[in-house]
RNA sequence: GGGGUCGUAGUUAAGUCGGUUAUAACGCCGGCCUGUCACGCCGGAGGCCGUGGGUUCGAGUCCCAUCGGCCCCGCCA
């Protein structure tokens, strides 16, 4: 009995065995997923990670068998010979995939005992995720997990062939590297060999795989692991995995081809859908002013649209502040209105109110005018002006947002995604993929009080916008393009400088001194001159594409091992403090 | 750094206005049961009410602090 697992090979997965194994003689291992004892004959539902199959011990046909699997309790790690038969009649079960057959067994082999588990793994039940993090390793055994990171195994298989299949070479990039103030925190890890100095992780490999064109590669990609120590939300982990790529002698249209090509290839591959190619483009202007946000969710309408021109002159106090001080006036309209209570809009202001909008006014069309809080103070044309550009009808509610430019799209466009969830204006199993594309090169930044680049301070100017450079930044566009997939930004690339020239107006335009840009990515600037050849790519956030596609919301559900939101990993009680011996070799101190 | 929310048996939850022995379901343990599949029936065990302090004759319940999970704002080139 002892040698059973040396002497008897496994023949099949549990989940695999089927009606086209009838008669056959199988040897199964895996996991006691239930015990059903009927004092007489006993049924495990014997699981591994392609499925369950009910295995039956019967006092009649295997007497030792049956006294042994008395001793089965959950989770008891179990190898069974048996022959496969299909089931009596009227005892199939159609809930399973092997429903119709069942495995008759001879032998067991009790492989390891377990405890009893602290939670259930059969259920759906809504465990508490500090329980499930704590024992990820069982969490990791419920299906829907299981089936999450399968998916996310053949997303990676498919994106090396399909990379591969297109001329790229993956190149590992090195995880200890040189810090990068600009952006994200870094994680910094010290150096023993160099007293007092700091490697960095890295926040992504941008600078490498420039560098491995201007090598010559043309055609790069890797599936990188990246760093950012900021907080953590929903969809942000400390550590997260890219798609990275790069490519040489191309311009945007040639990596939106390429990208389009890799999205089409993986749906197709993993979840067998053929998606529309190519992807609608929308200019980031227009993305603002239409949804306030820079990644669209173009799954469903309630579009914001400007009426800061129909009450310019309004006498209404808060508009003609608001106009006054160069703010704008945006509205949303929802129809069928009286789906929205009084009560739901106030729970609206209050959502708003997190995005810094002082209020949320409301207007209910009616035939006989408006019912509002705001329409005493508006004239009959100023009524008629805003009904005109809202394209409003009788029944319609329009919500009405005055502020700032940023705080209006901030908080209509996060107001739009919320009325679509609140009304279930998205139909479950869609994929609306967008490009948005002519970014602003900078933003300025008011904590710092400069410009600040949008994407990175690598991405190529517009060349035609590159005289604003000096006159007025902002205005100056990227090659940049980011692809968004349900109002989620999945990635983002742009083209790159490849002239040291350019690349030194854009330092200074950022306020970045010679020696500062020296210091910084001196490298970077050296490697320009030596034949860098034009470029460009881009990076998928690849936790966040698996999320879409298994349509989980937390990225933690696609991940094998996560972090909480502090973090911290509840299973290795990571991060930990070292102790003295650790410290002095690096010659560290903790003050505080 | 800030806001919100949750923390009661192994798990998920209930617990009224502060009141006597803290409930339930599932799970677990024992017994019975030869066709169940979330098997069934009978019985049983199981509690630092997150932690610390306070108010009170009396605290799971009220107050203060603190720890932890989750969601959000800031942050995330």
């Amino acid at each position: 009995m002892t040698d059973f697992i040396t002497t008897k090979k496994r023949t099949h997965y549990c989940g695999n065995v089927g009606k086209d194994d009838i008669g056959k003689e199988v040897v199964l291992m895996g996991w006691t997923h239930r015990r059903r004892d009927h004092g007489g004959v006993i049924f495990v539902d014997l699981r591994d990670r392609e499925g369950l199959v009910q295995v039956v011990f019967n006092p009649e046909n295997a007497p030792a068998a049956h006294k042994e699997a008395h001793r089965i309790r959950s989770e008891y790690v179990l190898a069974v010979a048996g022959t496969v038969r299909r089931r009596p009649e009227g005892m199939e079960n159609p809930d399973l995939k092997s429903g119709d057959i069942e495995v008759m067994v001879h032998e067991l082999d009790i492989l390891n005992e377990a405890k009893t588990p602290p939670f259930v793994l059969d259920v759906e039940a809504d465990i508490s995720e500090n329980v499930r993090l704590k024992y990820r390793y069982l969490d990791l055994r419920r299906p829907e997990i299981q089936k999450n990171l399968l998916l996310r195994s053949q997303v990676a298989a498919e994106t090396r062939f399909y990379f591969r299949d297109n001329g790229f070479i993956e190149v590992e990039t090195p995880i200890l590297t040189k810090s990068t103030p600009e952006g994200a925190r870094d994680y910094l890890v010290p150096s023993r060999v160099n007293q007092g100095m700091f490697y960095a992780l890295p926040q992504s490999p941008q600078i490498f795989k420039q560098l491995l064109m201007v090598s010559g590669f043309d055609r790069y990609y890797q599936i990188a692991k990246c760093f950012r120590d900021e907080d953590l939300r929903a969809d942000r982990q400390p550590e997260f995995t890219q798609i990275d790529l790069e490519m040489s002698f191309i311009d945007e249209n040639d990596i939106i081809r390429i990208m389009e090509g890799f999205m089409a290839h993986v749906w197709k591959a993993c979840l067998g859908i053929e998606l529309t190619v190519p992807f609608p483009r929308i200019p980031y202007h227009d993305a603002m002013n239409r949804y306030g946000k820079d990644a669209p969710d173009v799954r469903f309408g309630l579009e914001l649209r400007d009426i800061t021109d129909c009450v310019r002159n309004s006498n209404f106090n808060l508009f003609q502040e608001v106009t006054q001080a160069g703010g704008m006036i945006k509205c949303i309209k929802v129809e069928d209105g009286k789906r929205l209570s009084r009560k739901d809009l106030d729970e609206l202001r209050d959502f708003v109110a997190v995005y810094g909008a002082k209020g949320l006014a409301w207007a209910r069309v009616n035939p006989d005018g408006w019912t509002s809080p705001i329409y005493k103070f508006l004239k009959p044309e100023e009524v008629k002006g805003i009904e005109t550009v809202m394209e409003a009808k009788e029944g319609d509610l329009i919500l009405f947002c005055a502020d700032s430019p940023r705080v209006v799209h901030d908080a209509l466009g996060n107001l739009r995604l919320h009325l679509a969830k609140k009304l279930g204006l998205v139909a479950p199993g869609q994929f609306a993929f967008t490009w948005v594309t002519e970014f602003p090169l900078m933003e300025y930044s008011e904590s710092e009080k400069r410009f600040v680049s949008t994407h990175h301070p690598f991405t190529s100017p517009v060349m035609e916008d590159l005289p604003y450079l000096k006159t007025d930044p902002g205005k100056v566009r990227a090659r940049a393009y980011d692809l968004v997939l349900n109002g989620s930004e999945i990635g983002g690339g742009s083209i790159r400088i490849h002239q040291q020239h350019v690349q030194a107006q854009i330092f200074e335009a950022l306020g970045l001194s010679q020696e500062e840009a020296r210091t910084k990515f001196g490298f970077l600037l050296d490697a320009l001159e030596y034949g860098t050849p034009p470029h460009g790519g881009l990076a998928f956030g690849f936790d966040r594409m698996i999320m879409l596609m298994t349509g989980t919301d937390s990225i933690r559900d696609v991940i094998a091992f996560p972090k909480t939101q502090k973090a911290t990993c509840l299973l290795t009680d990571a991060p930990s403090t070292v102790g003295i011996e650790q410290l002095m070799e690096l010659s560290l101190k903790i003050v505080q």
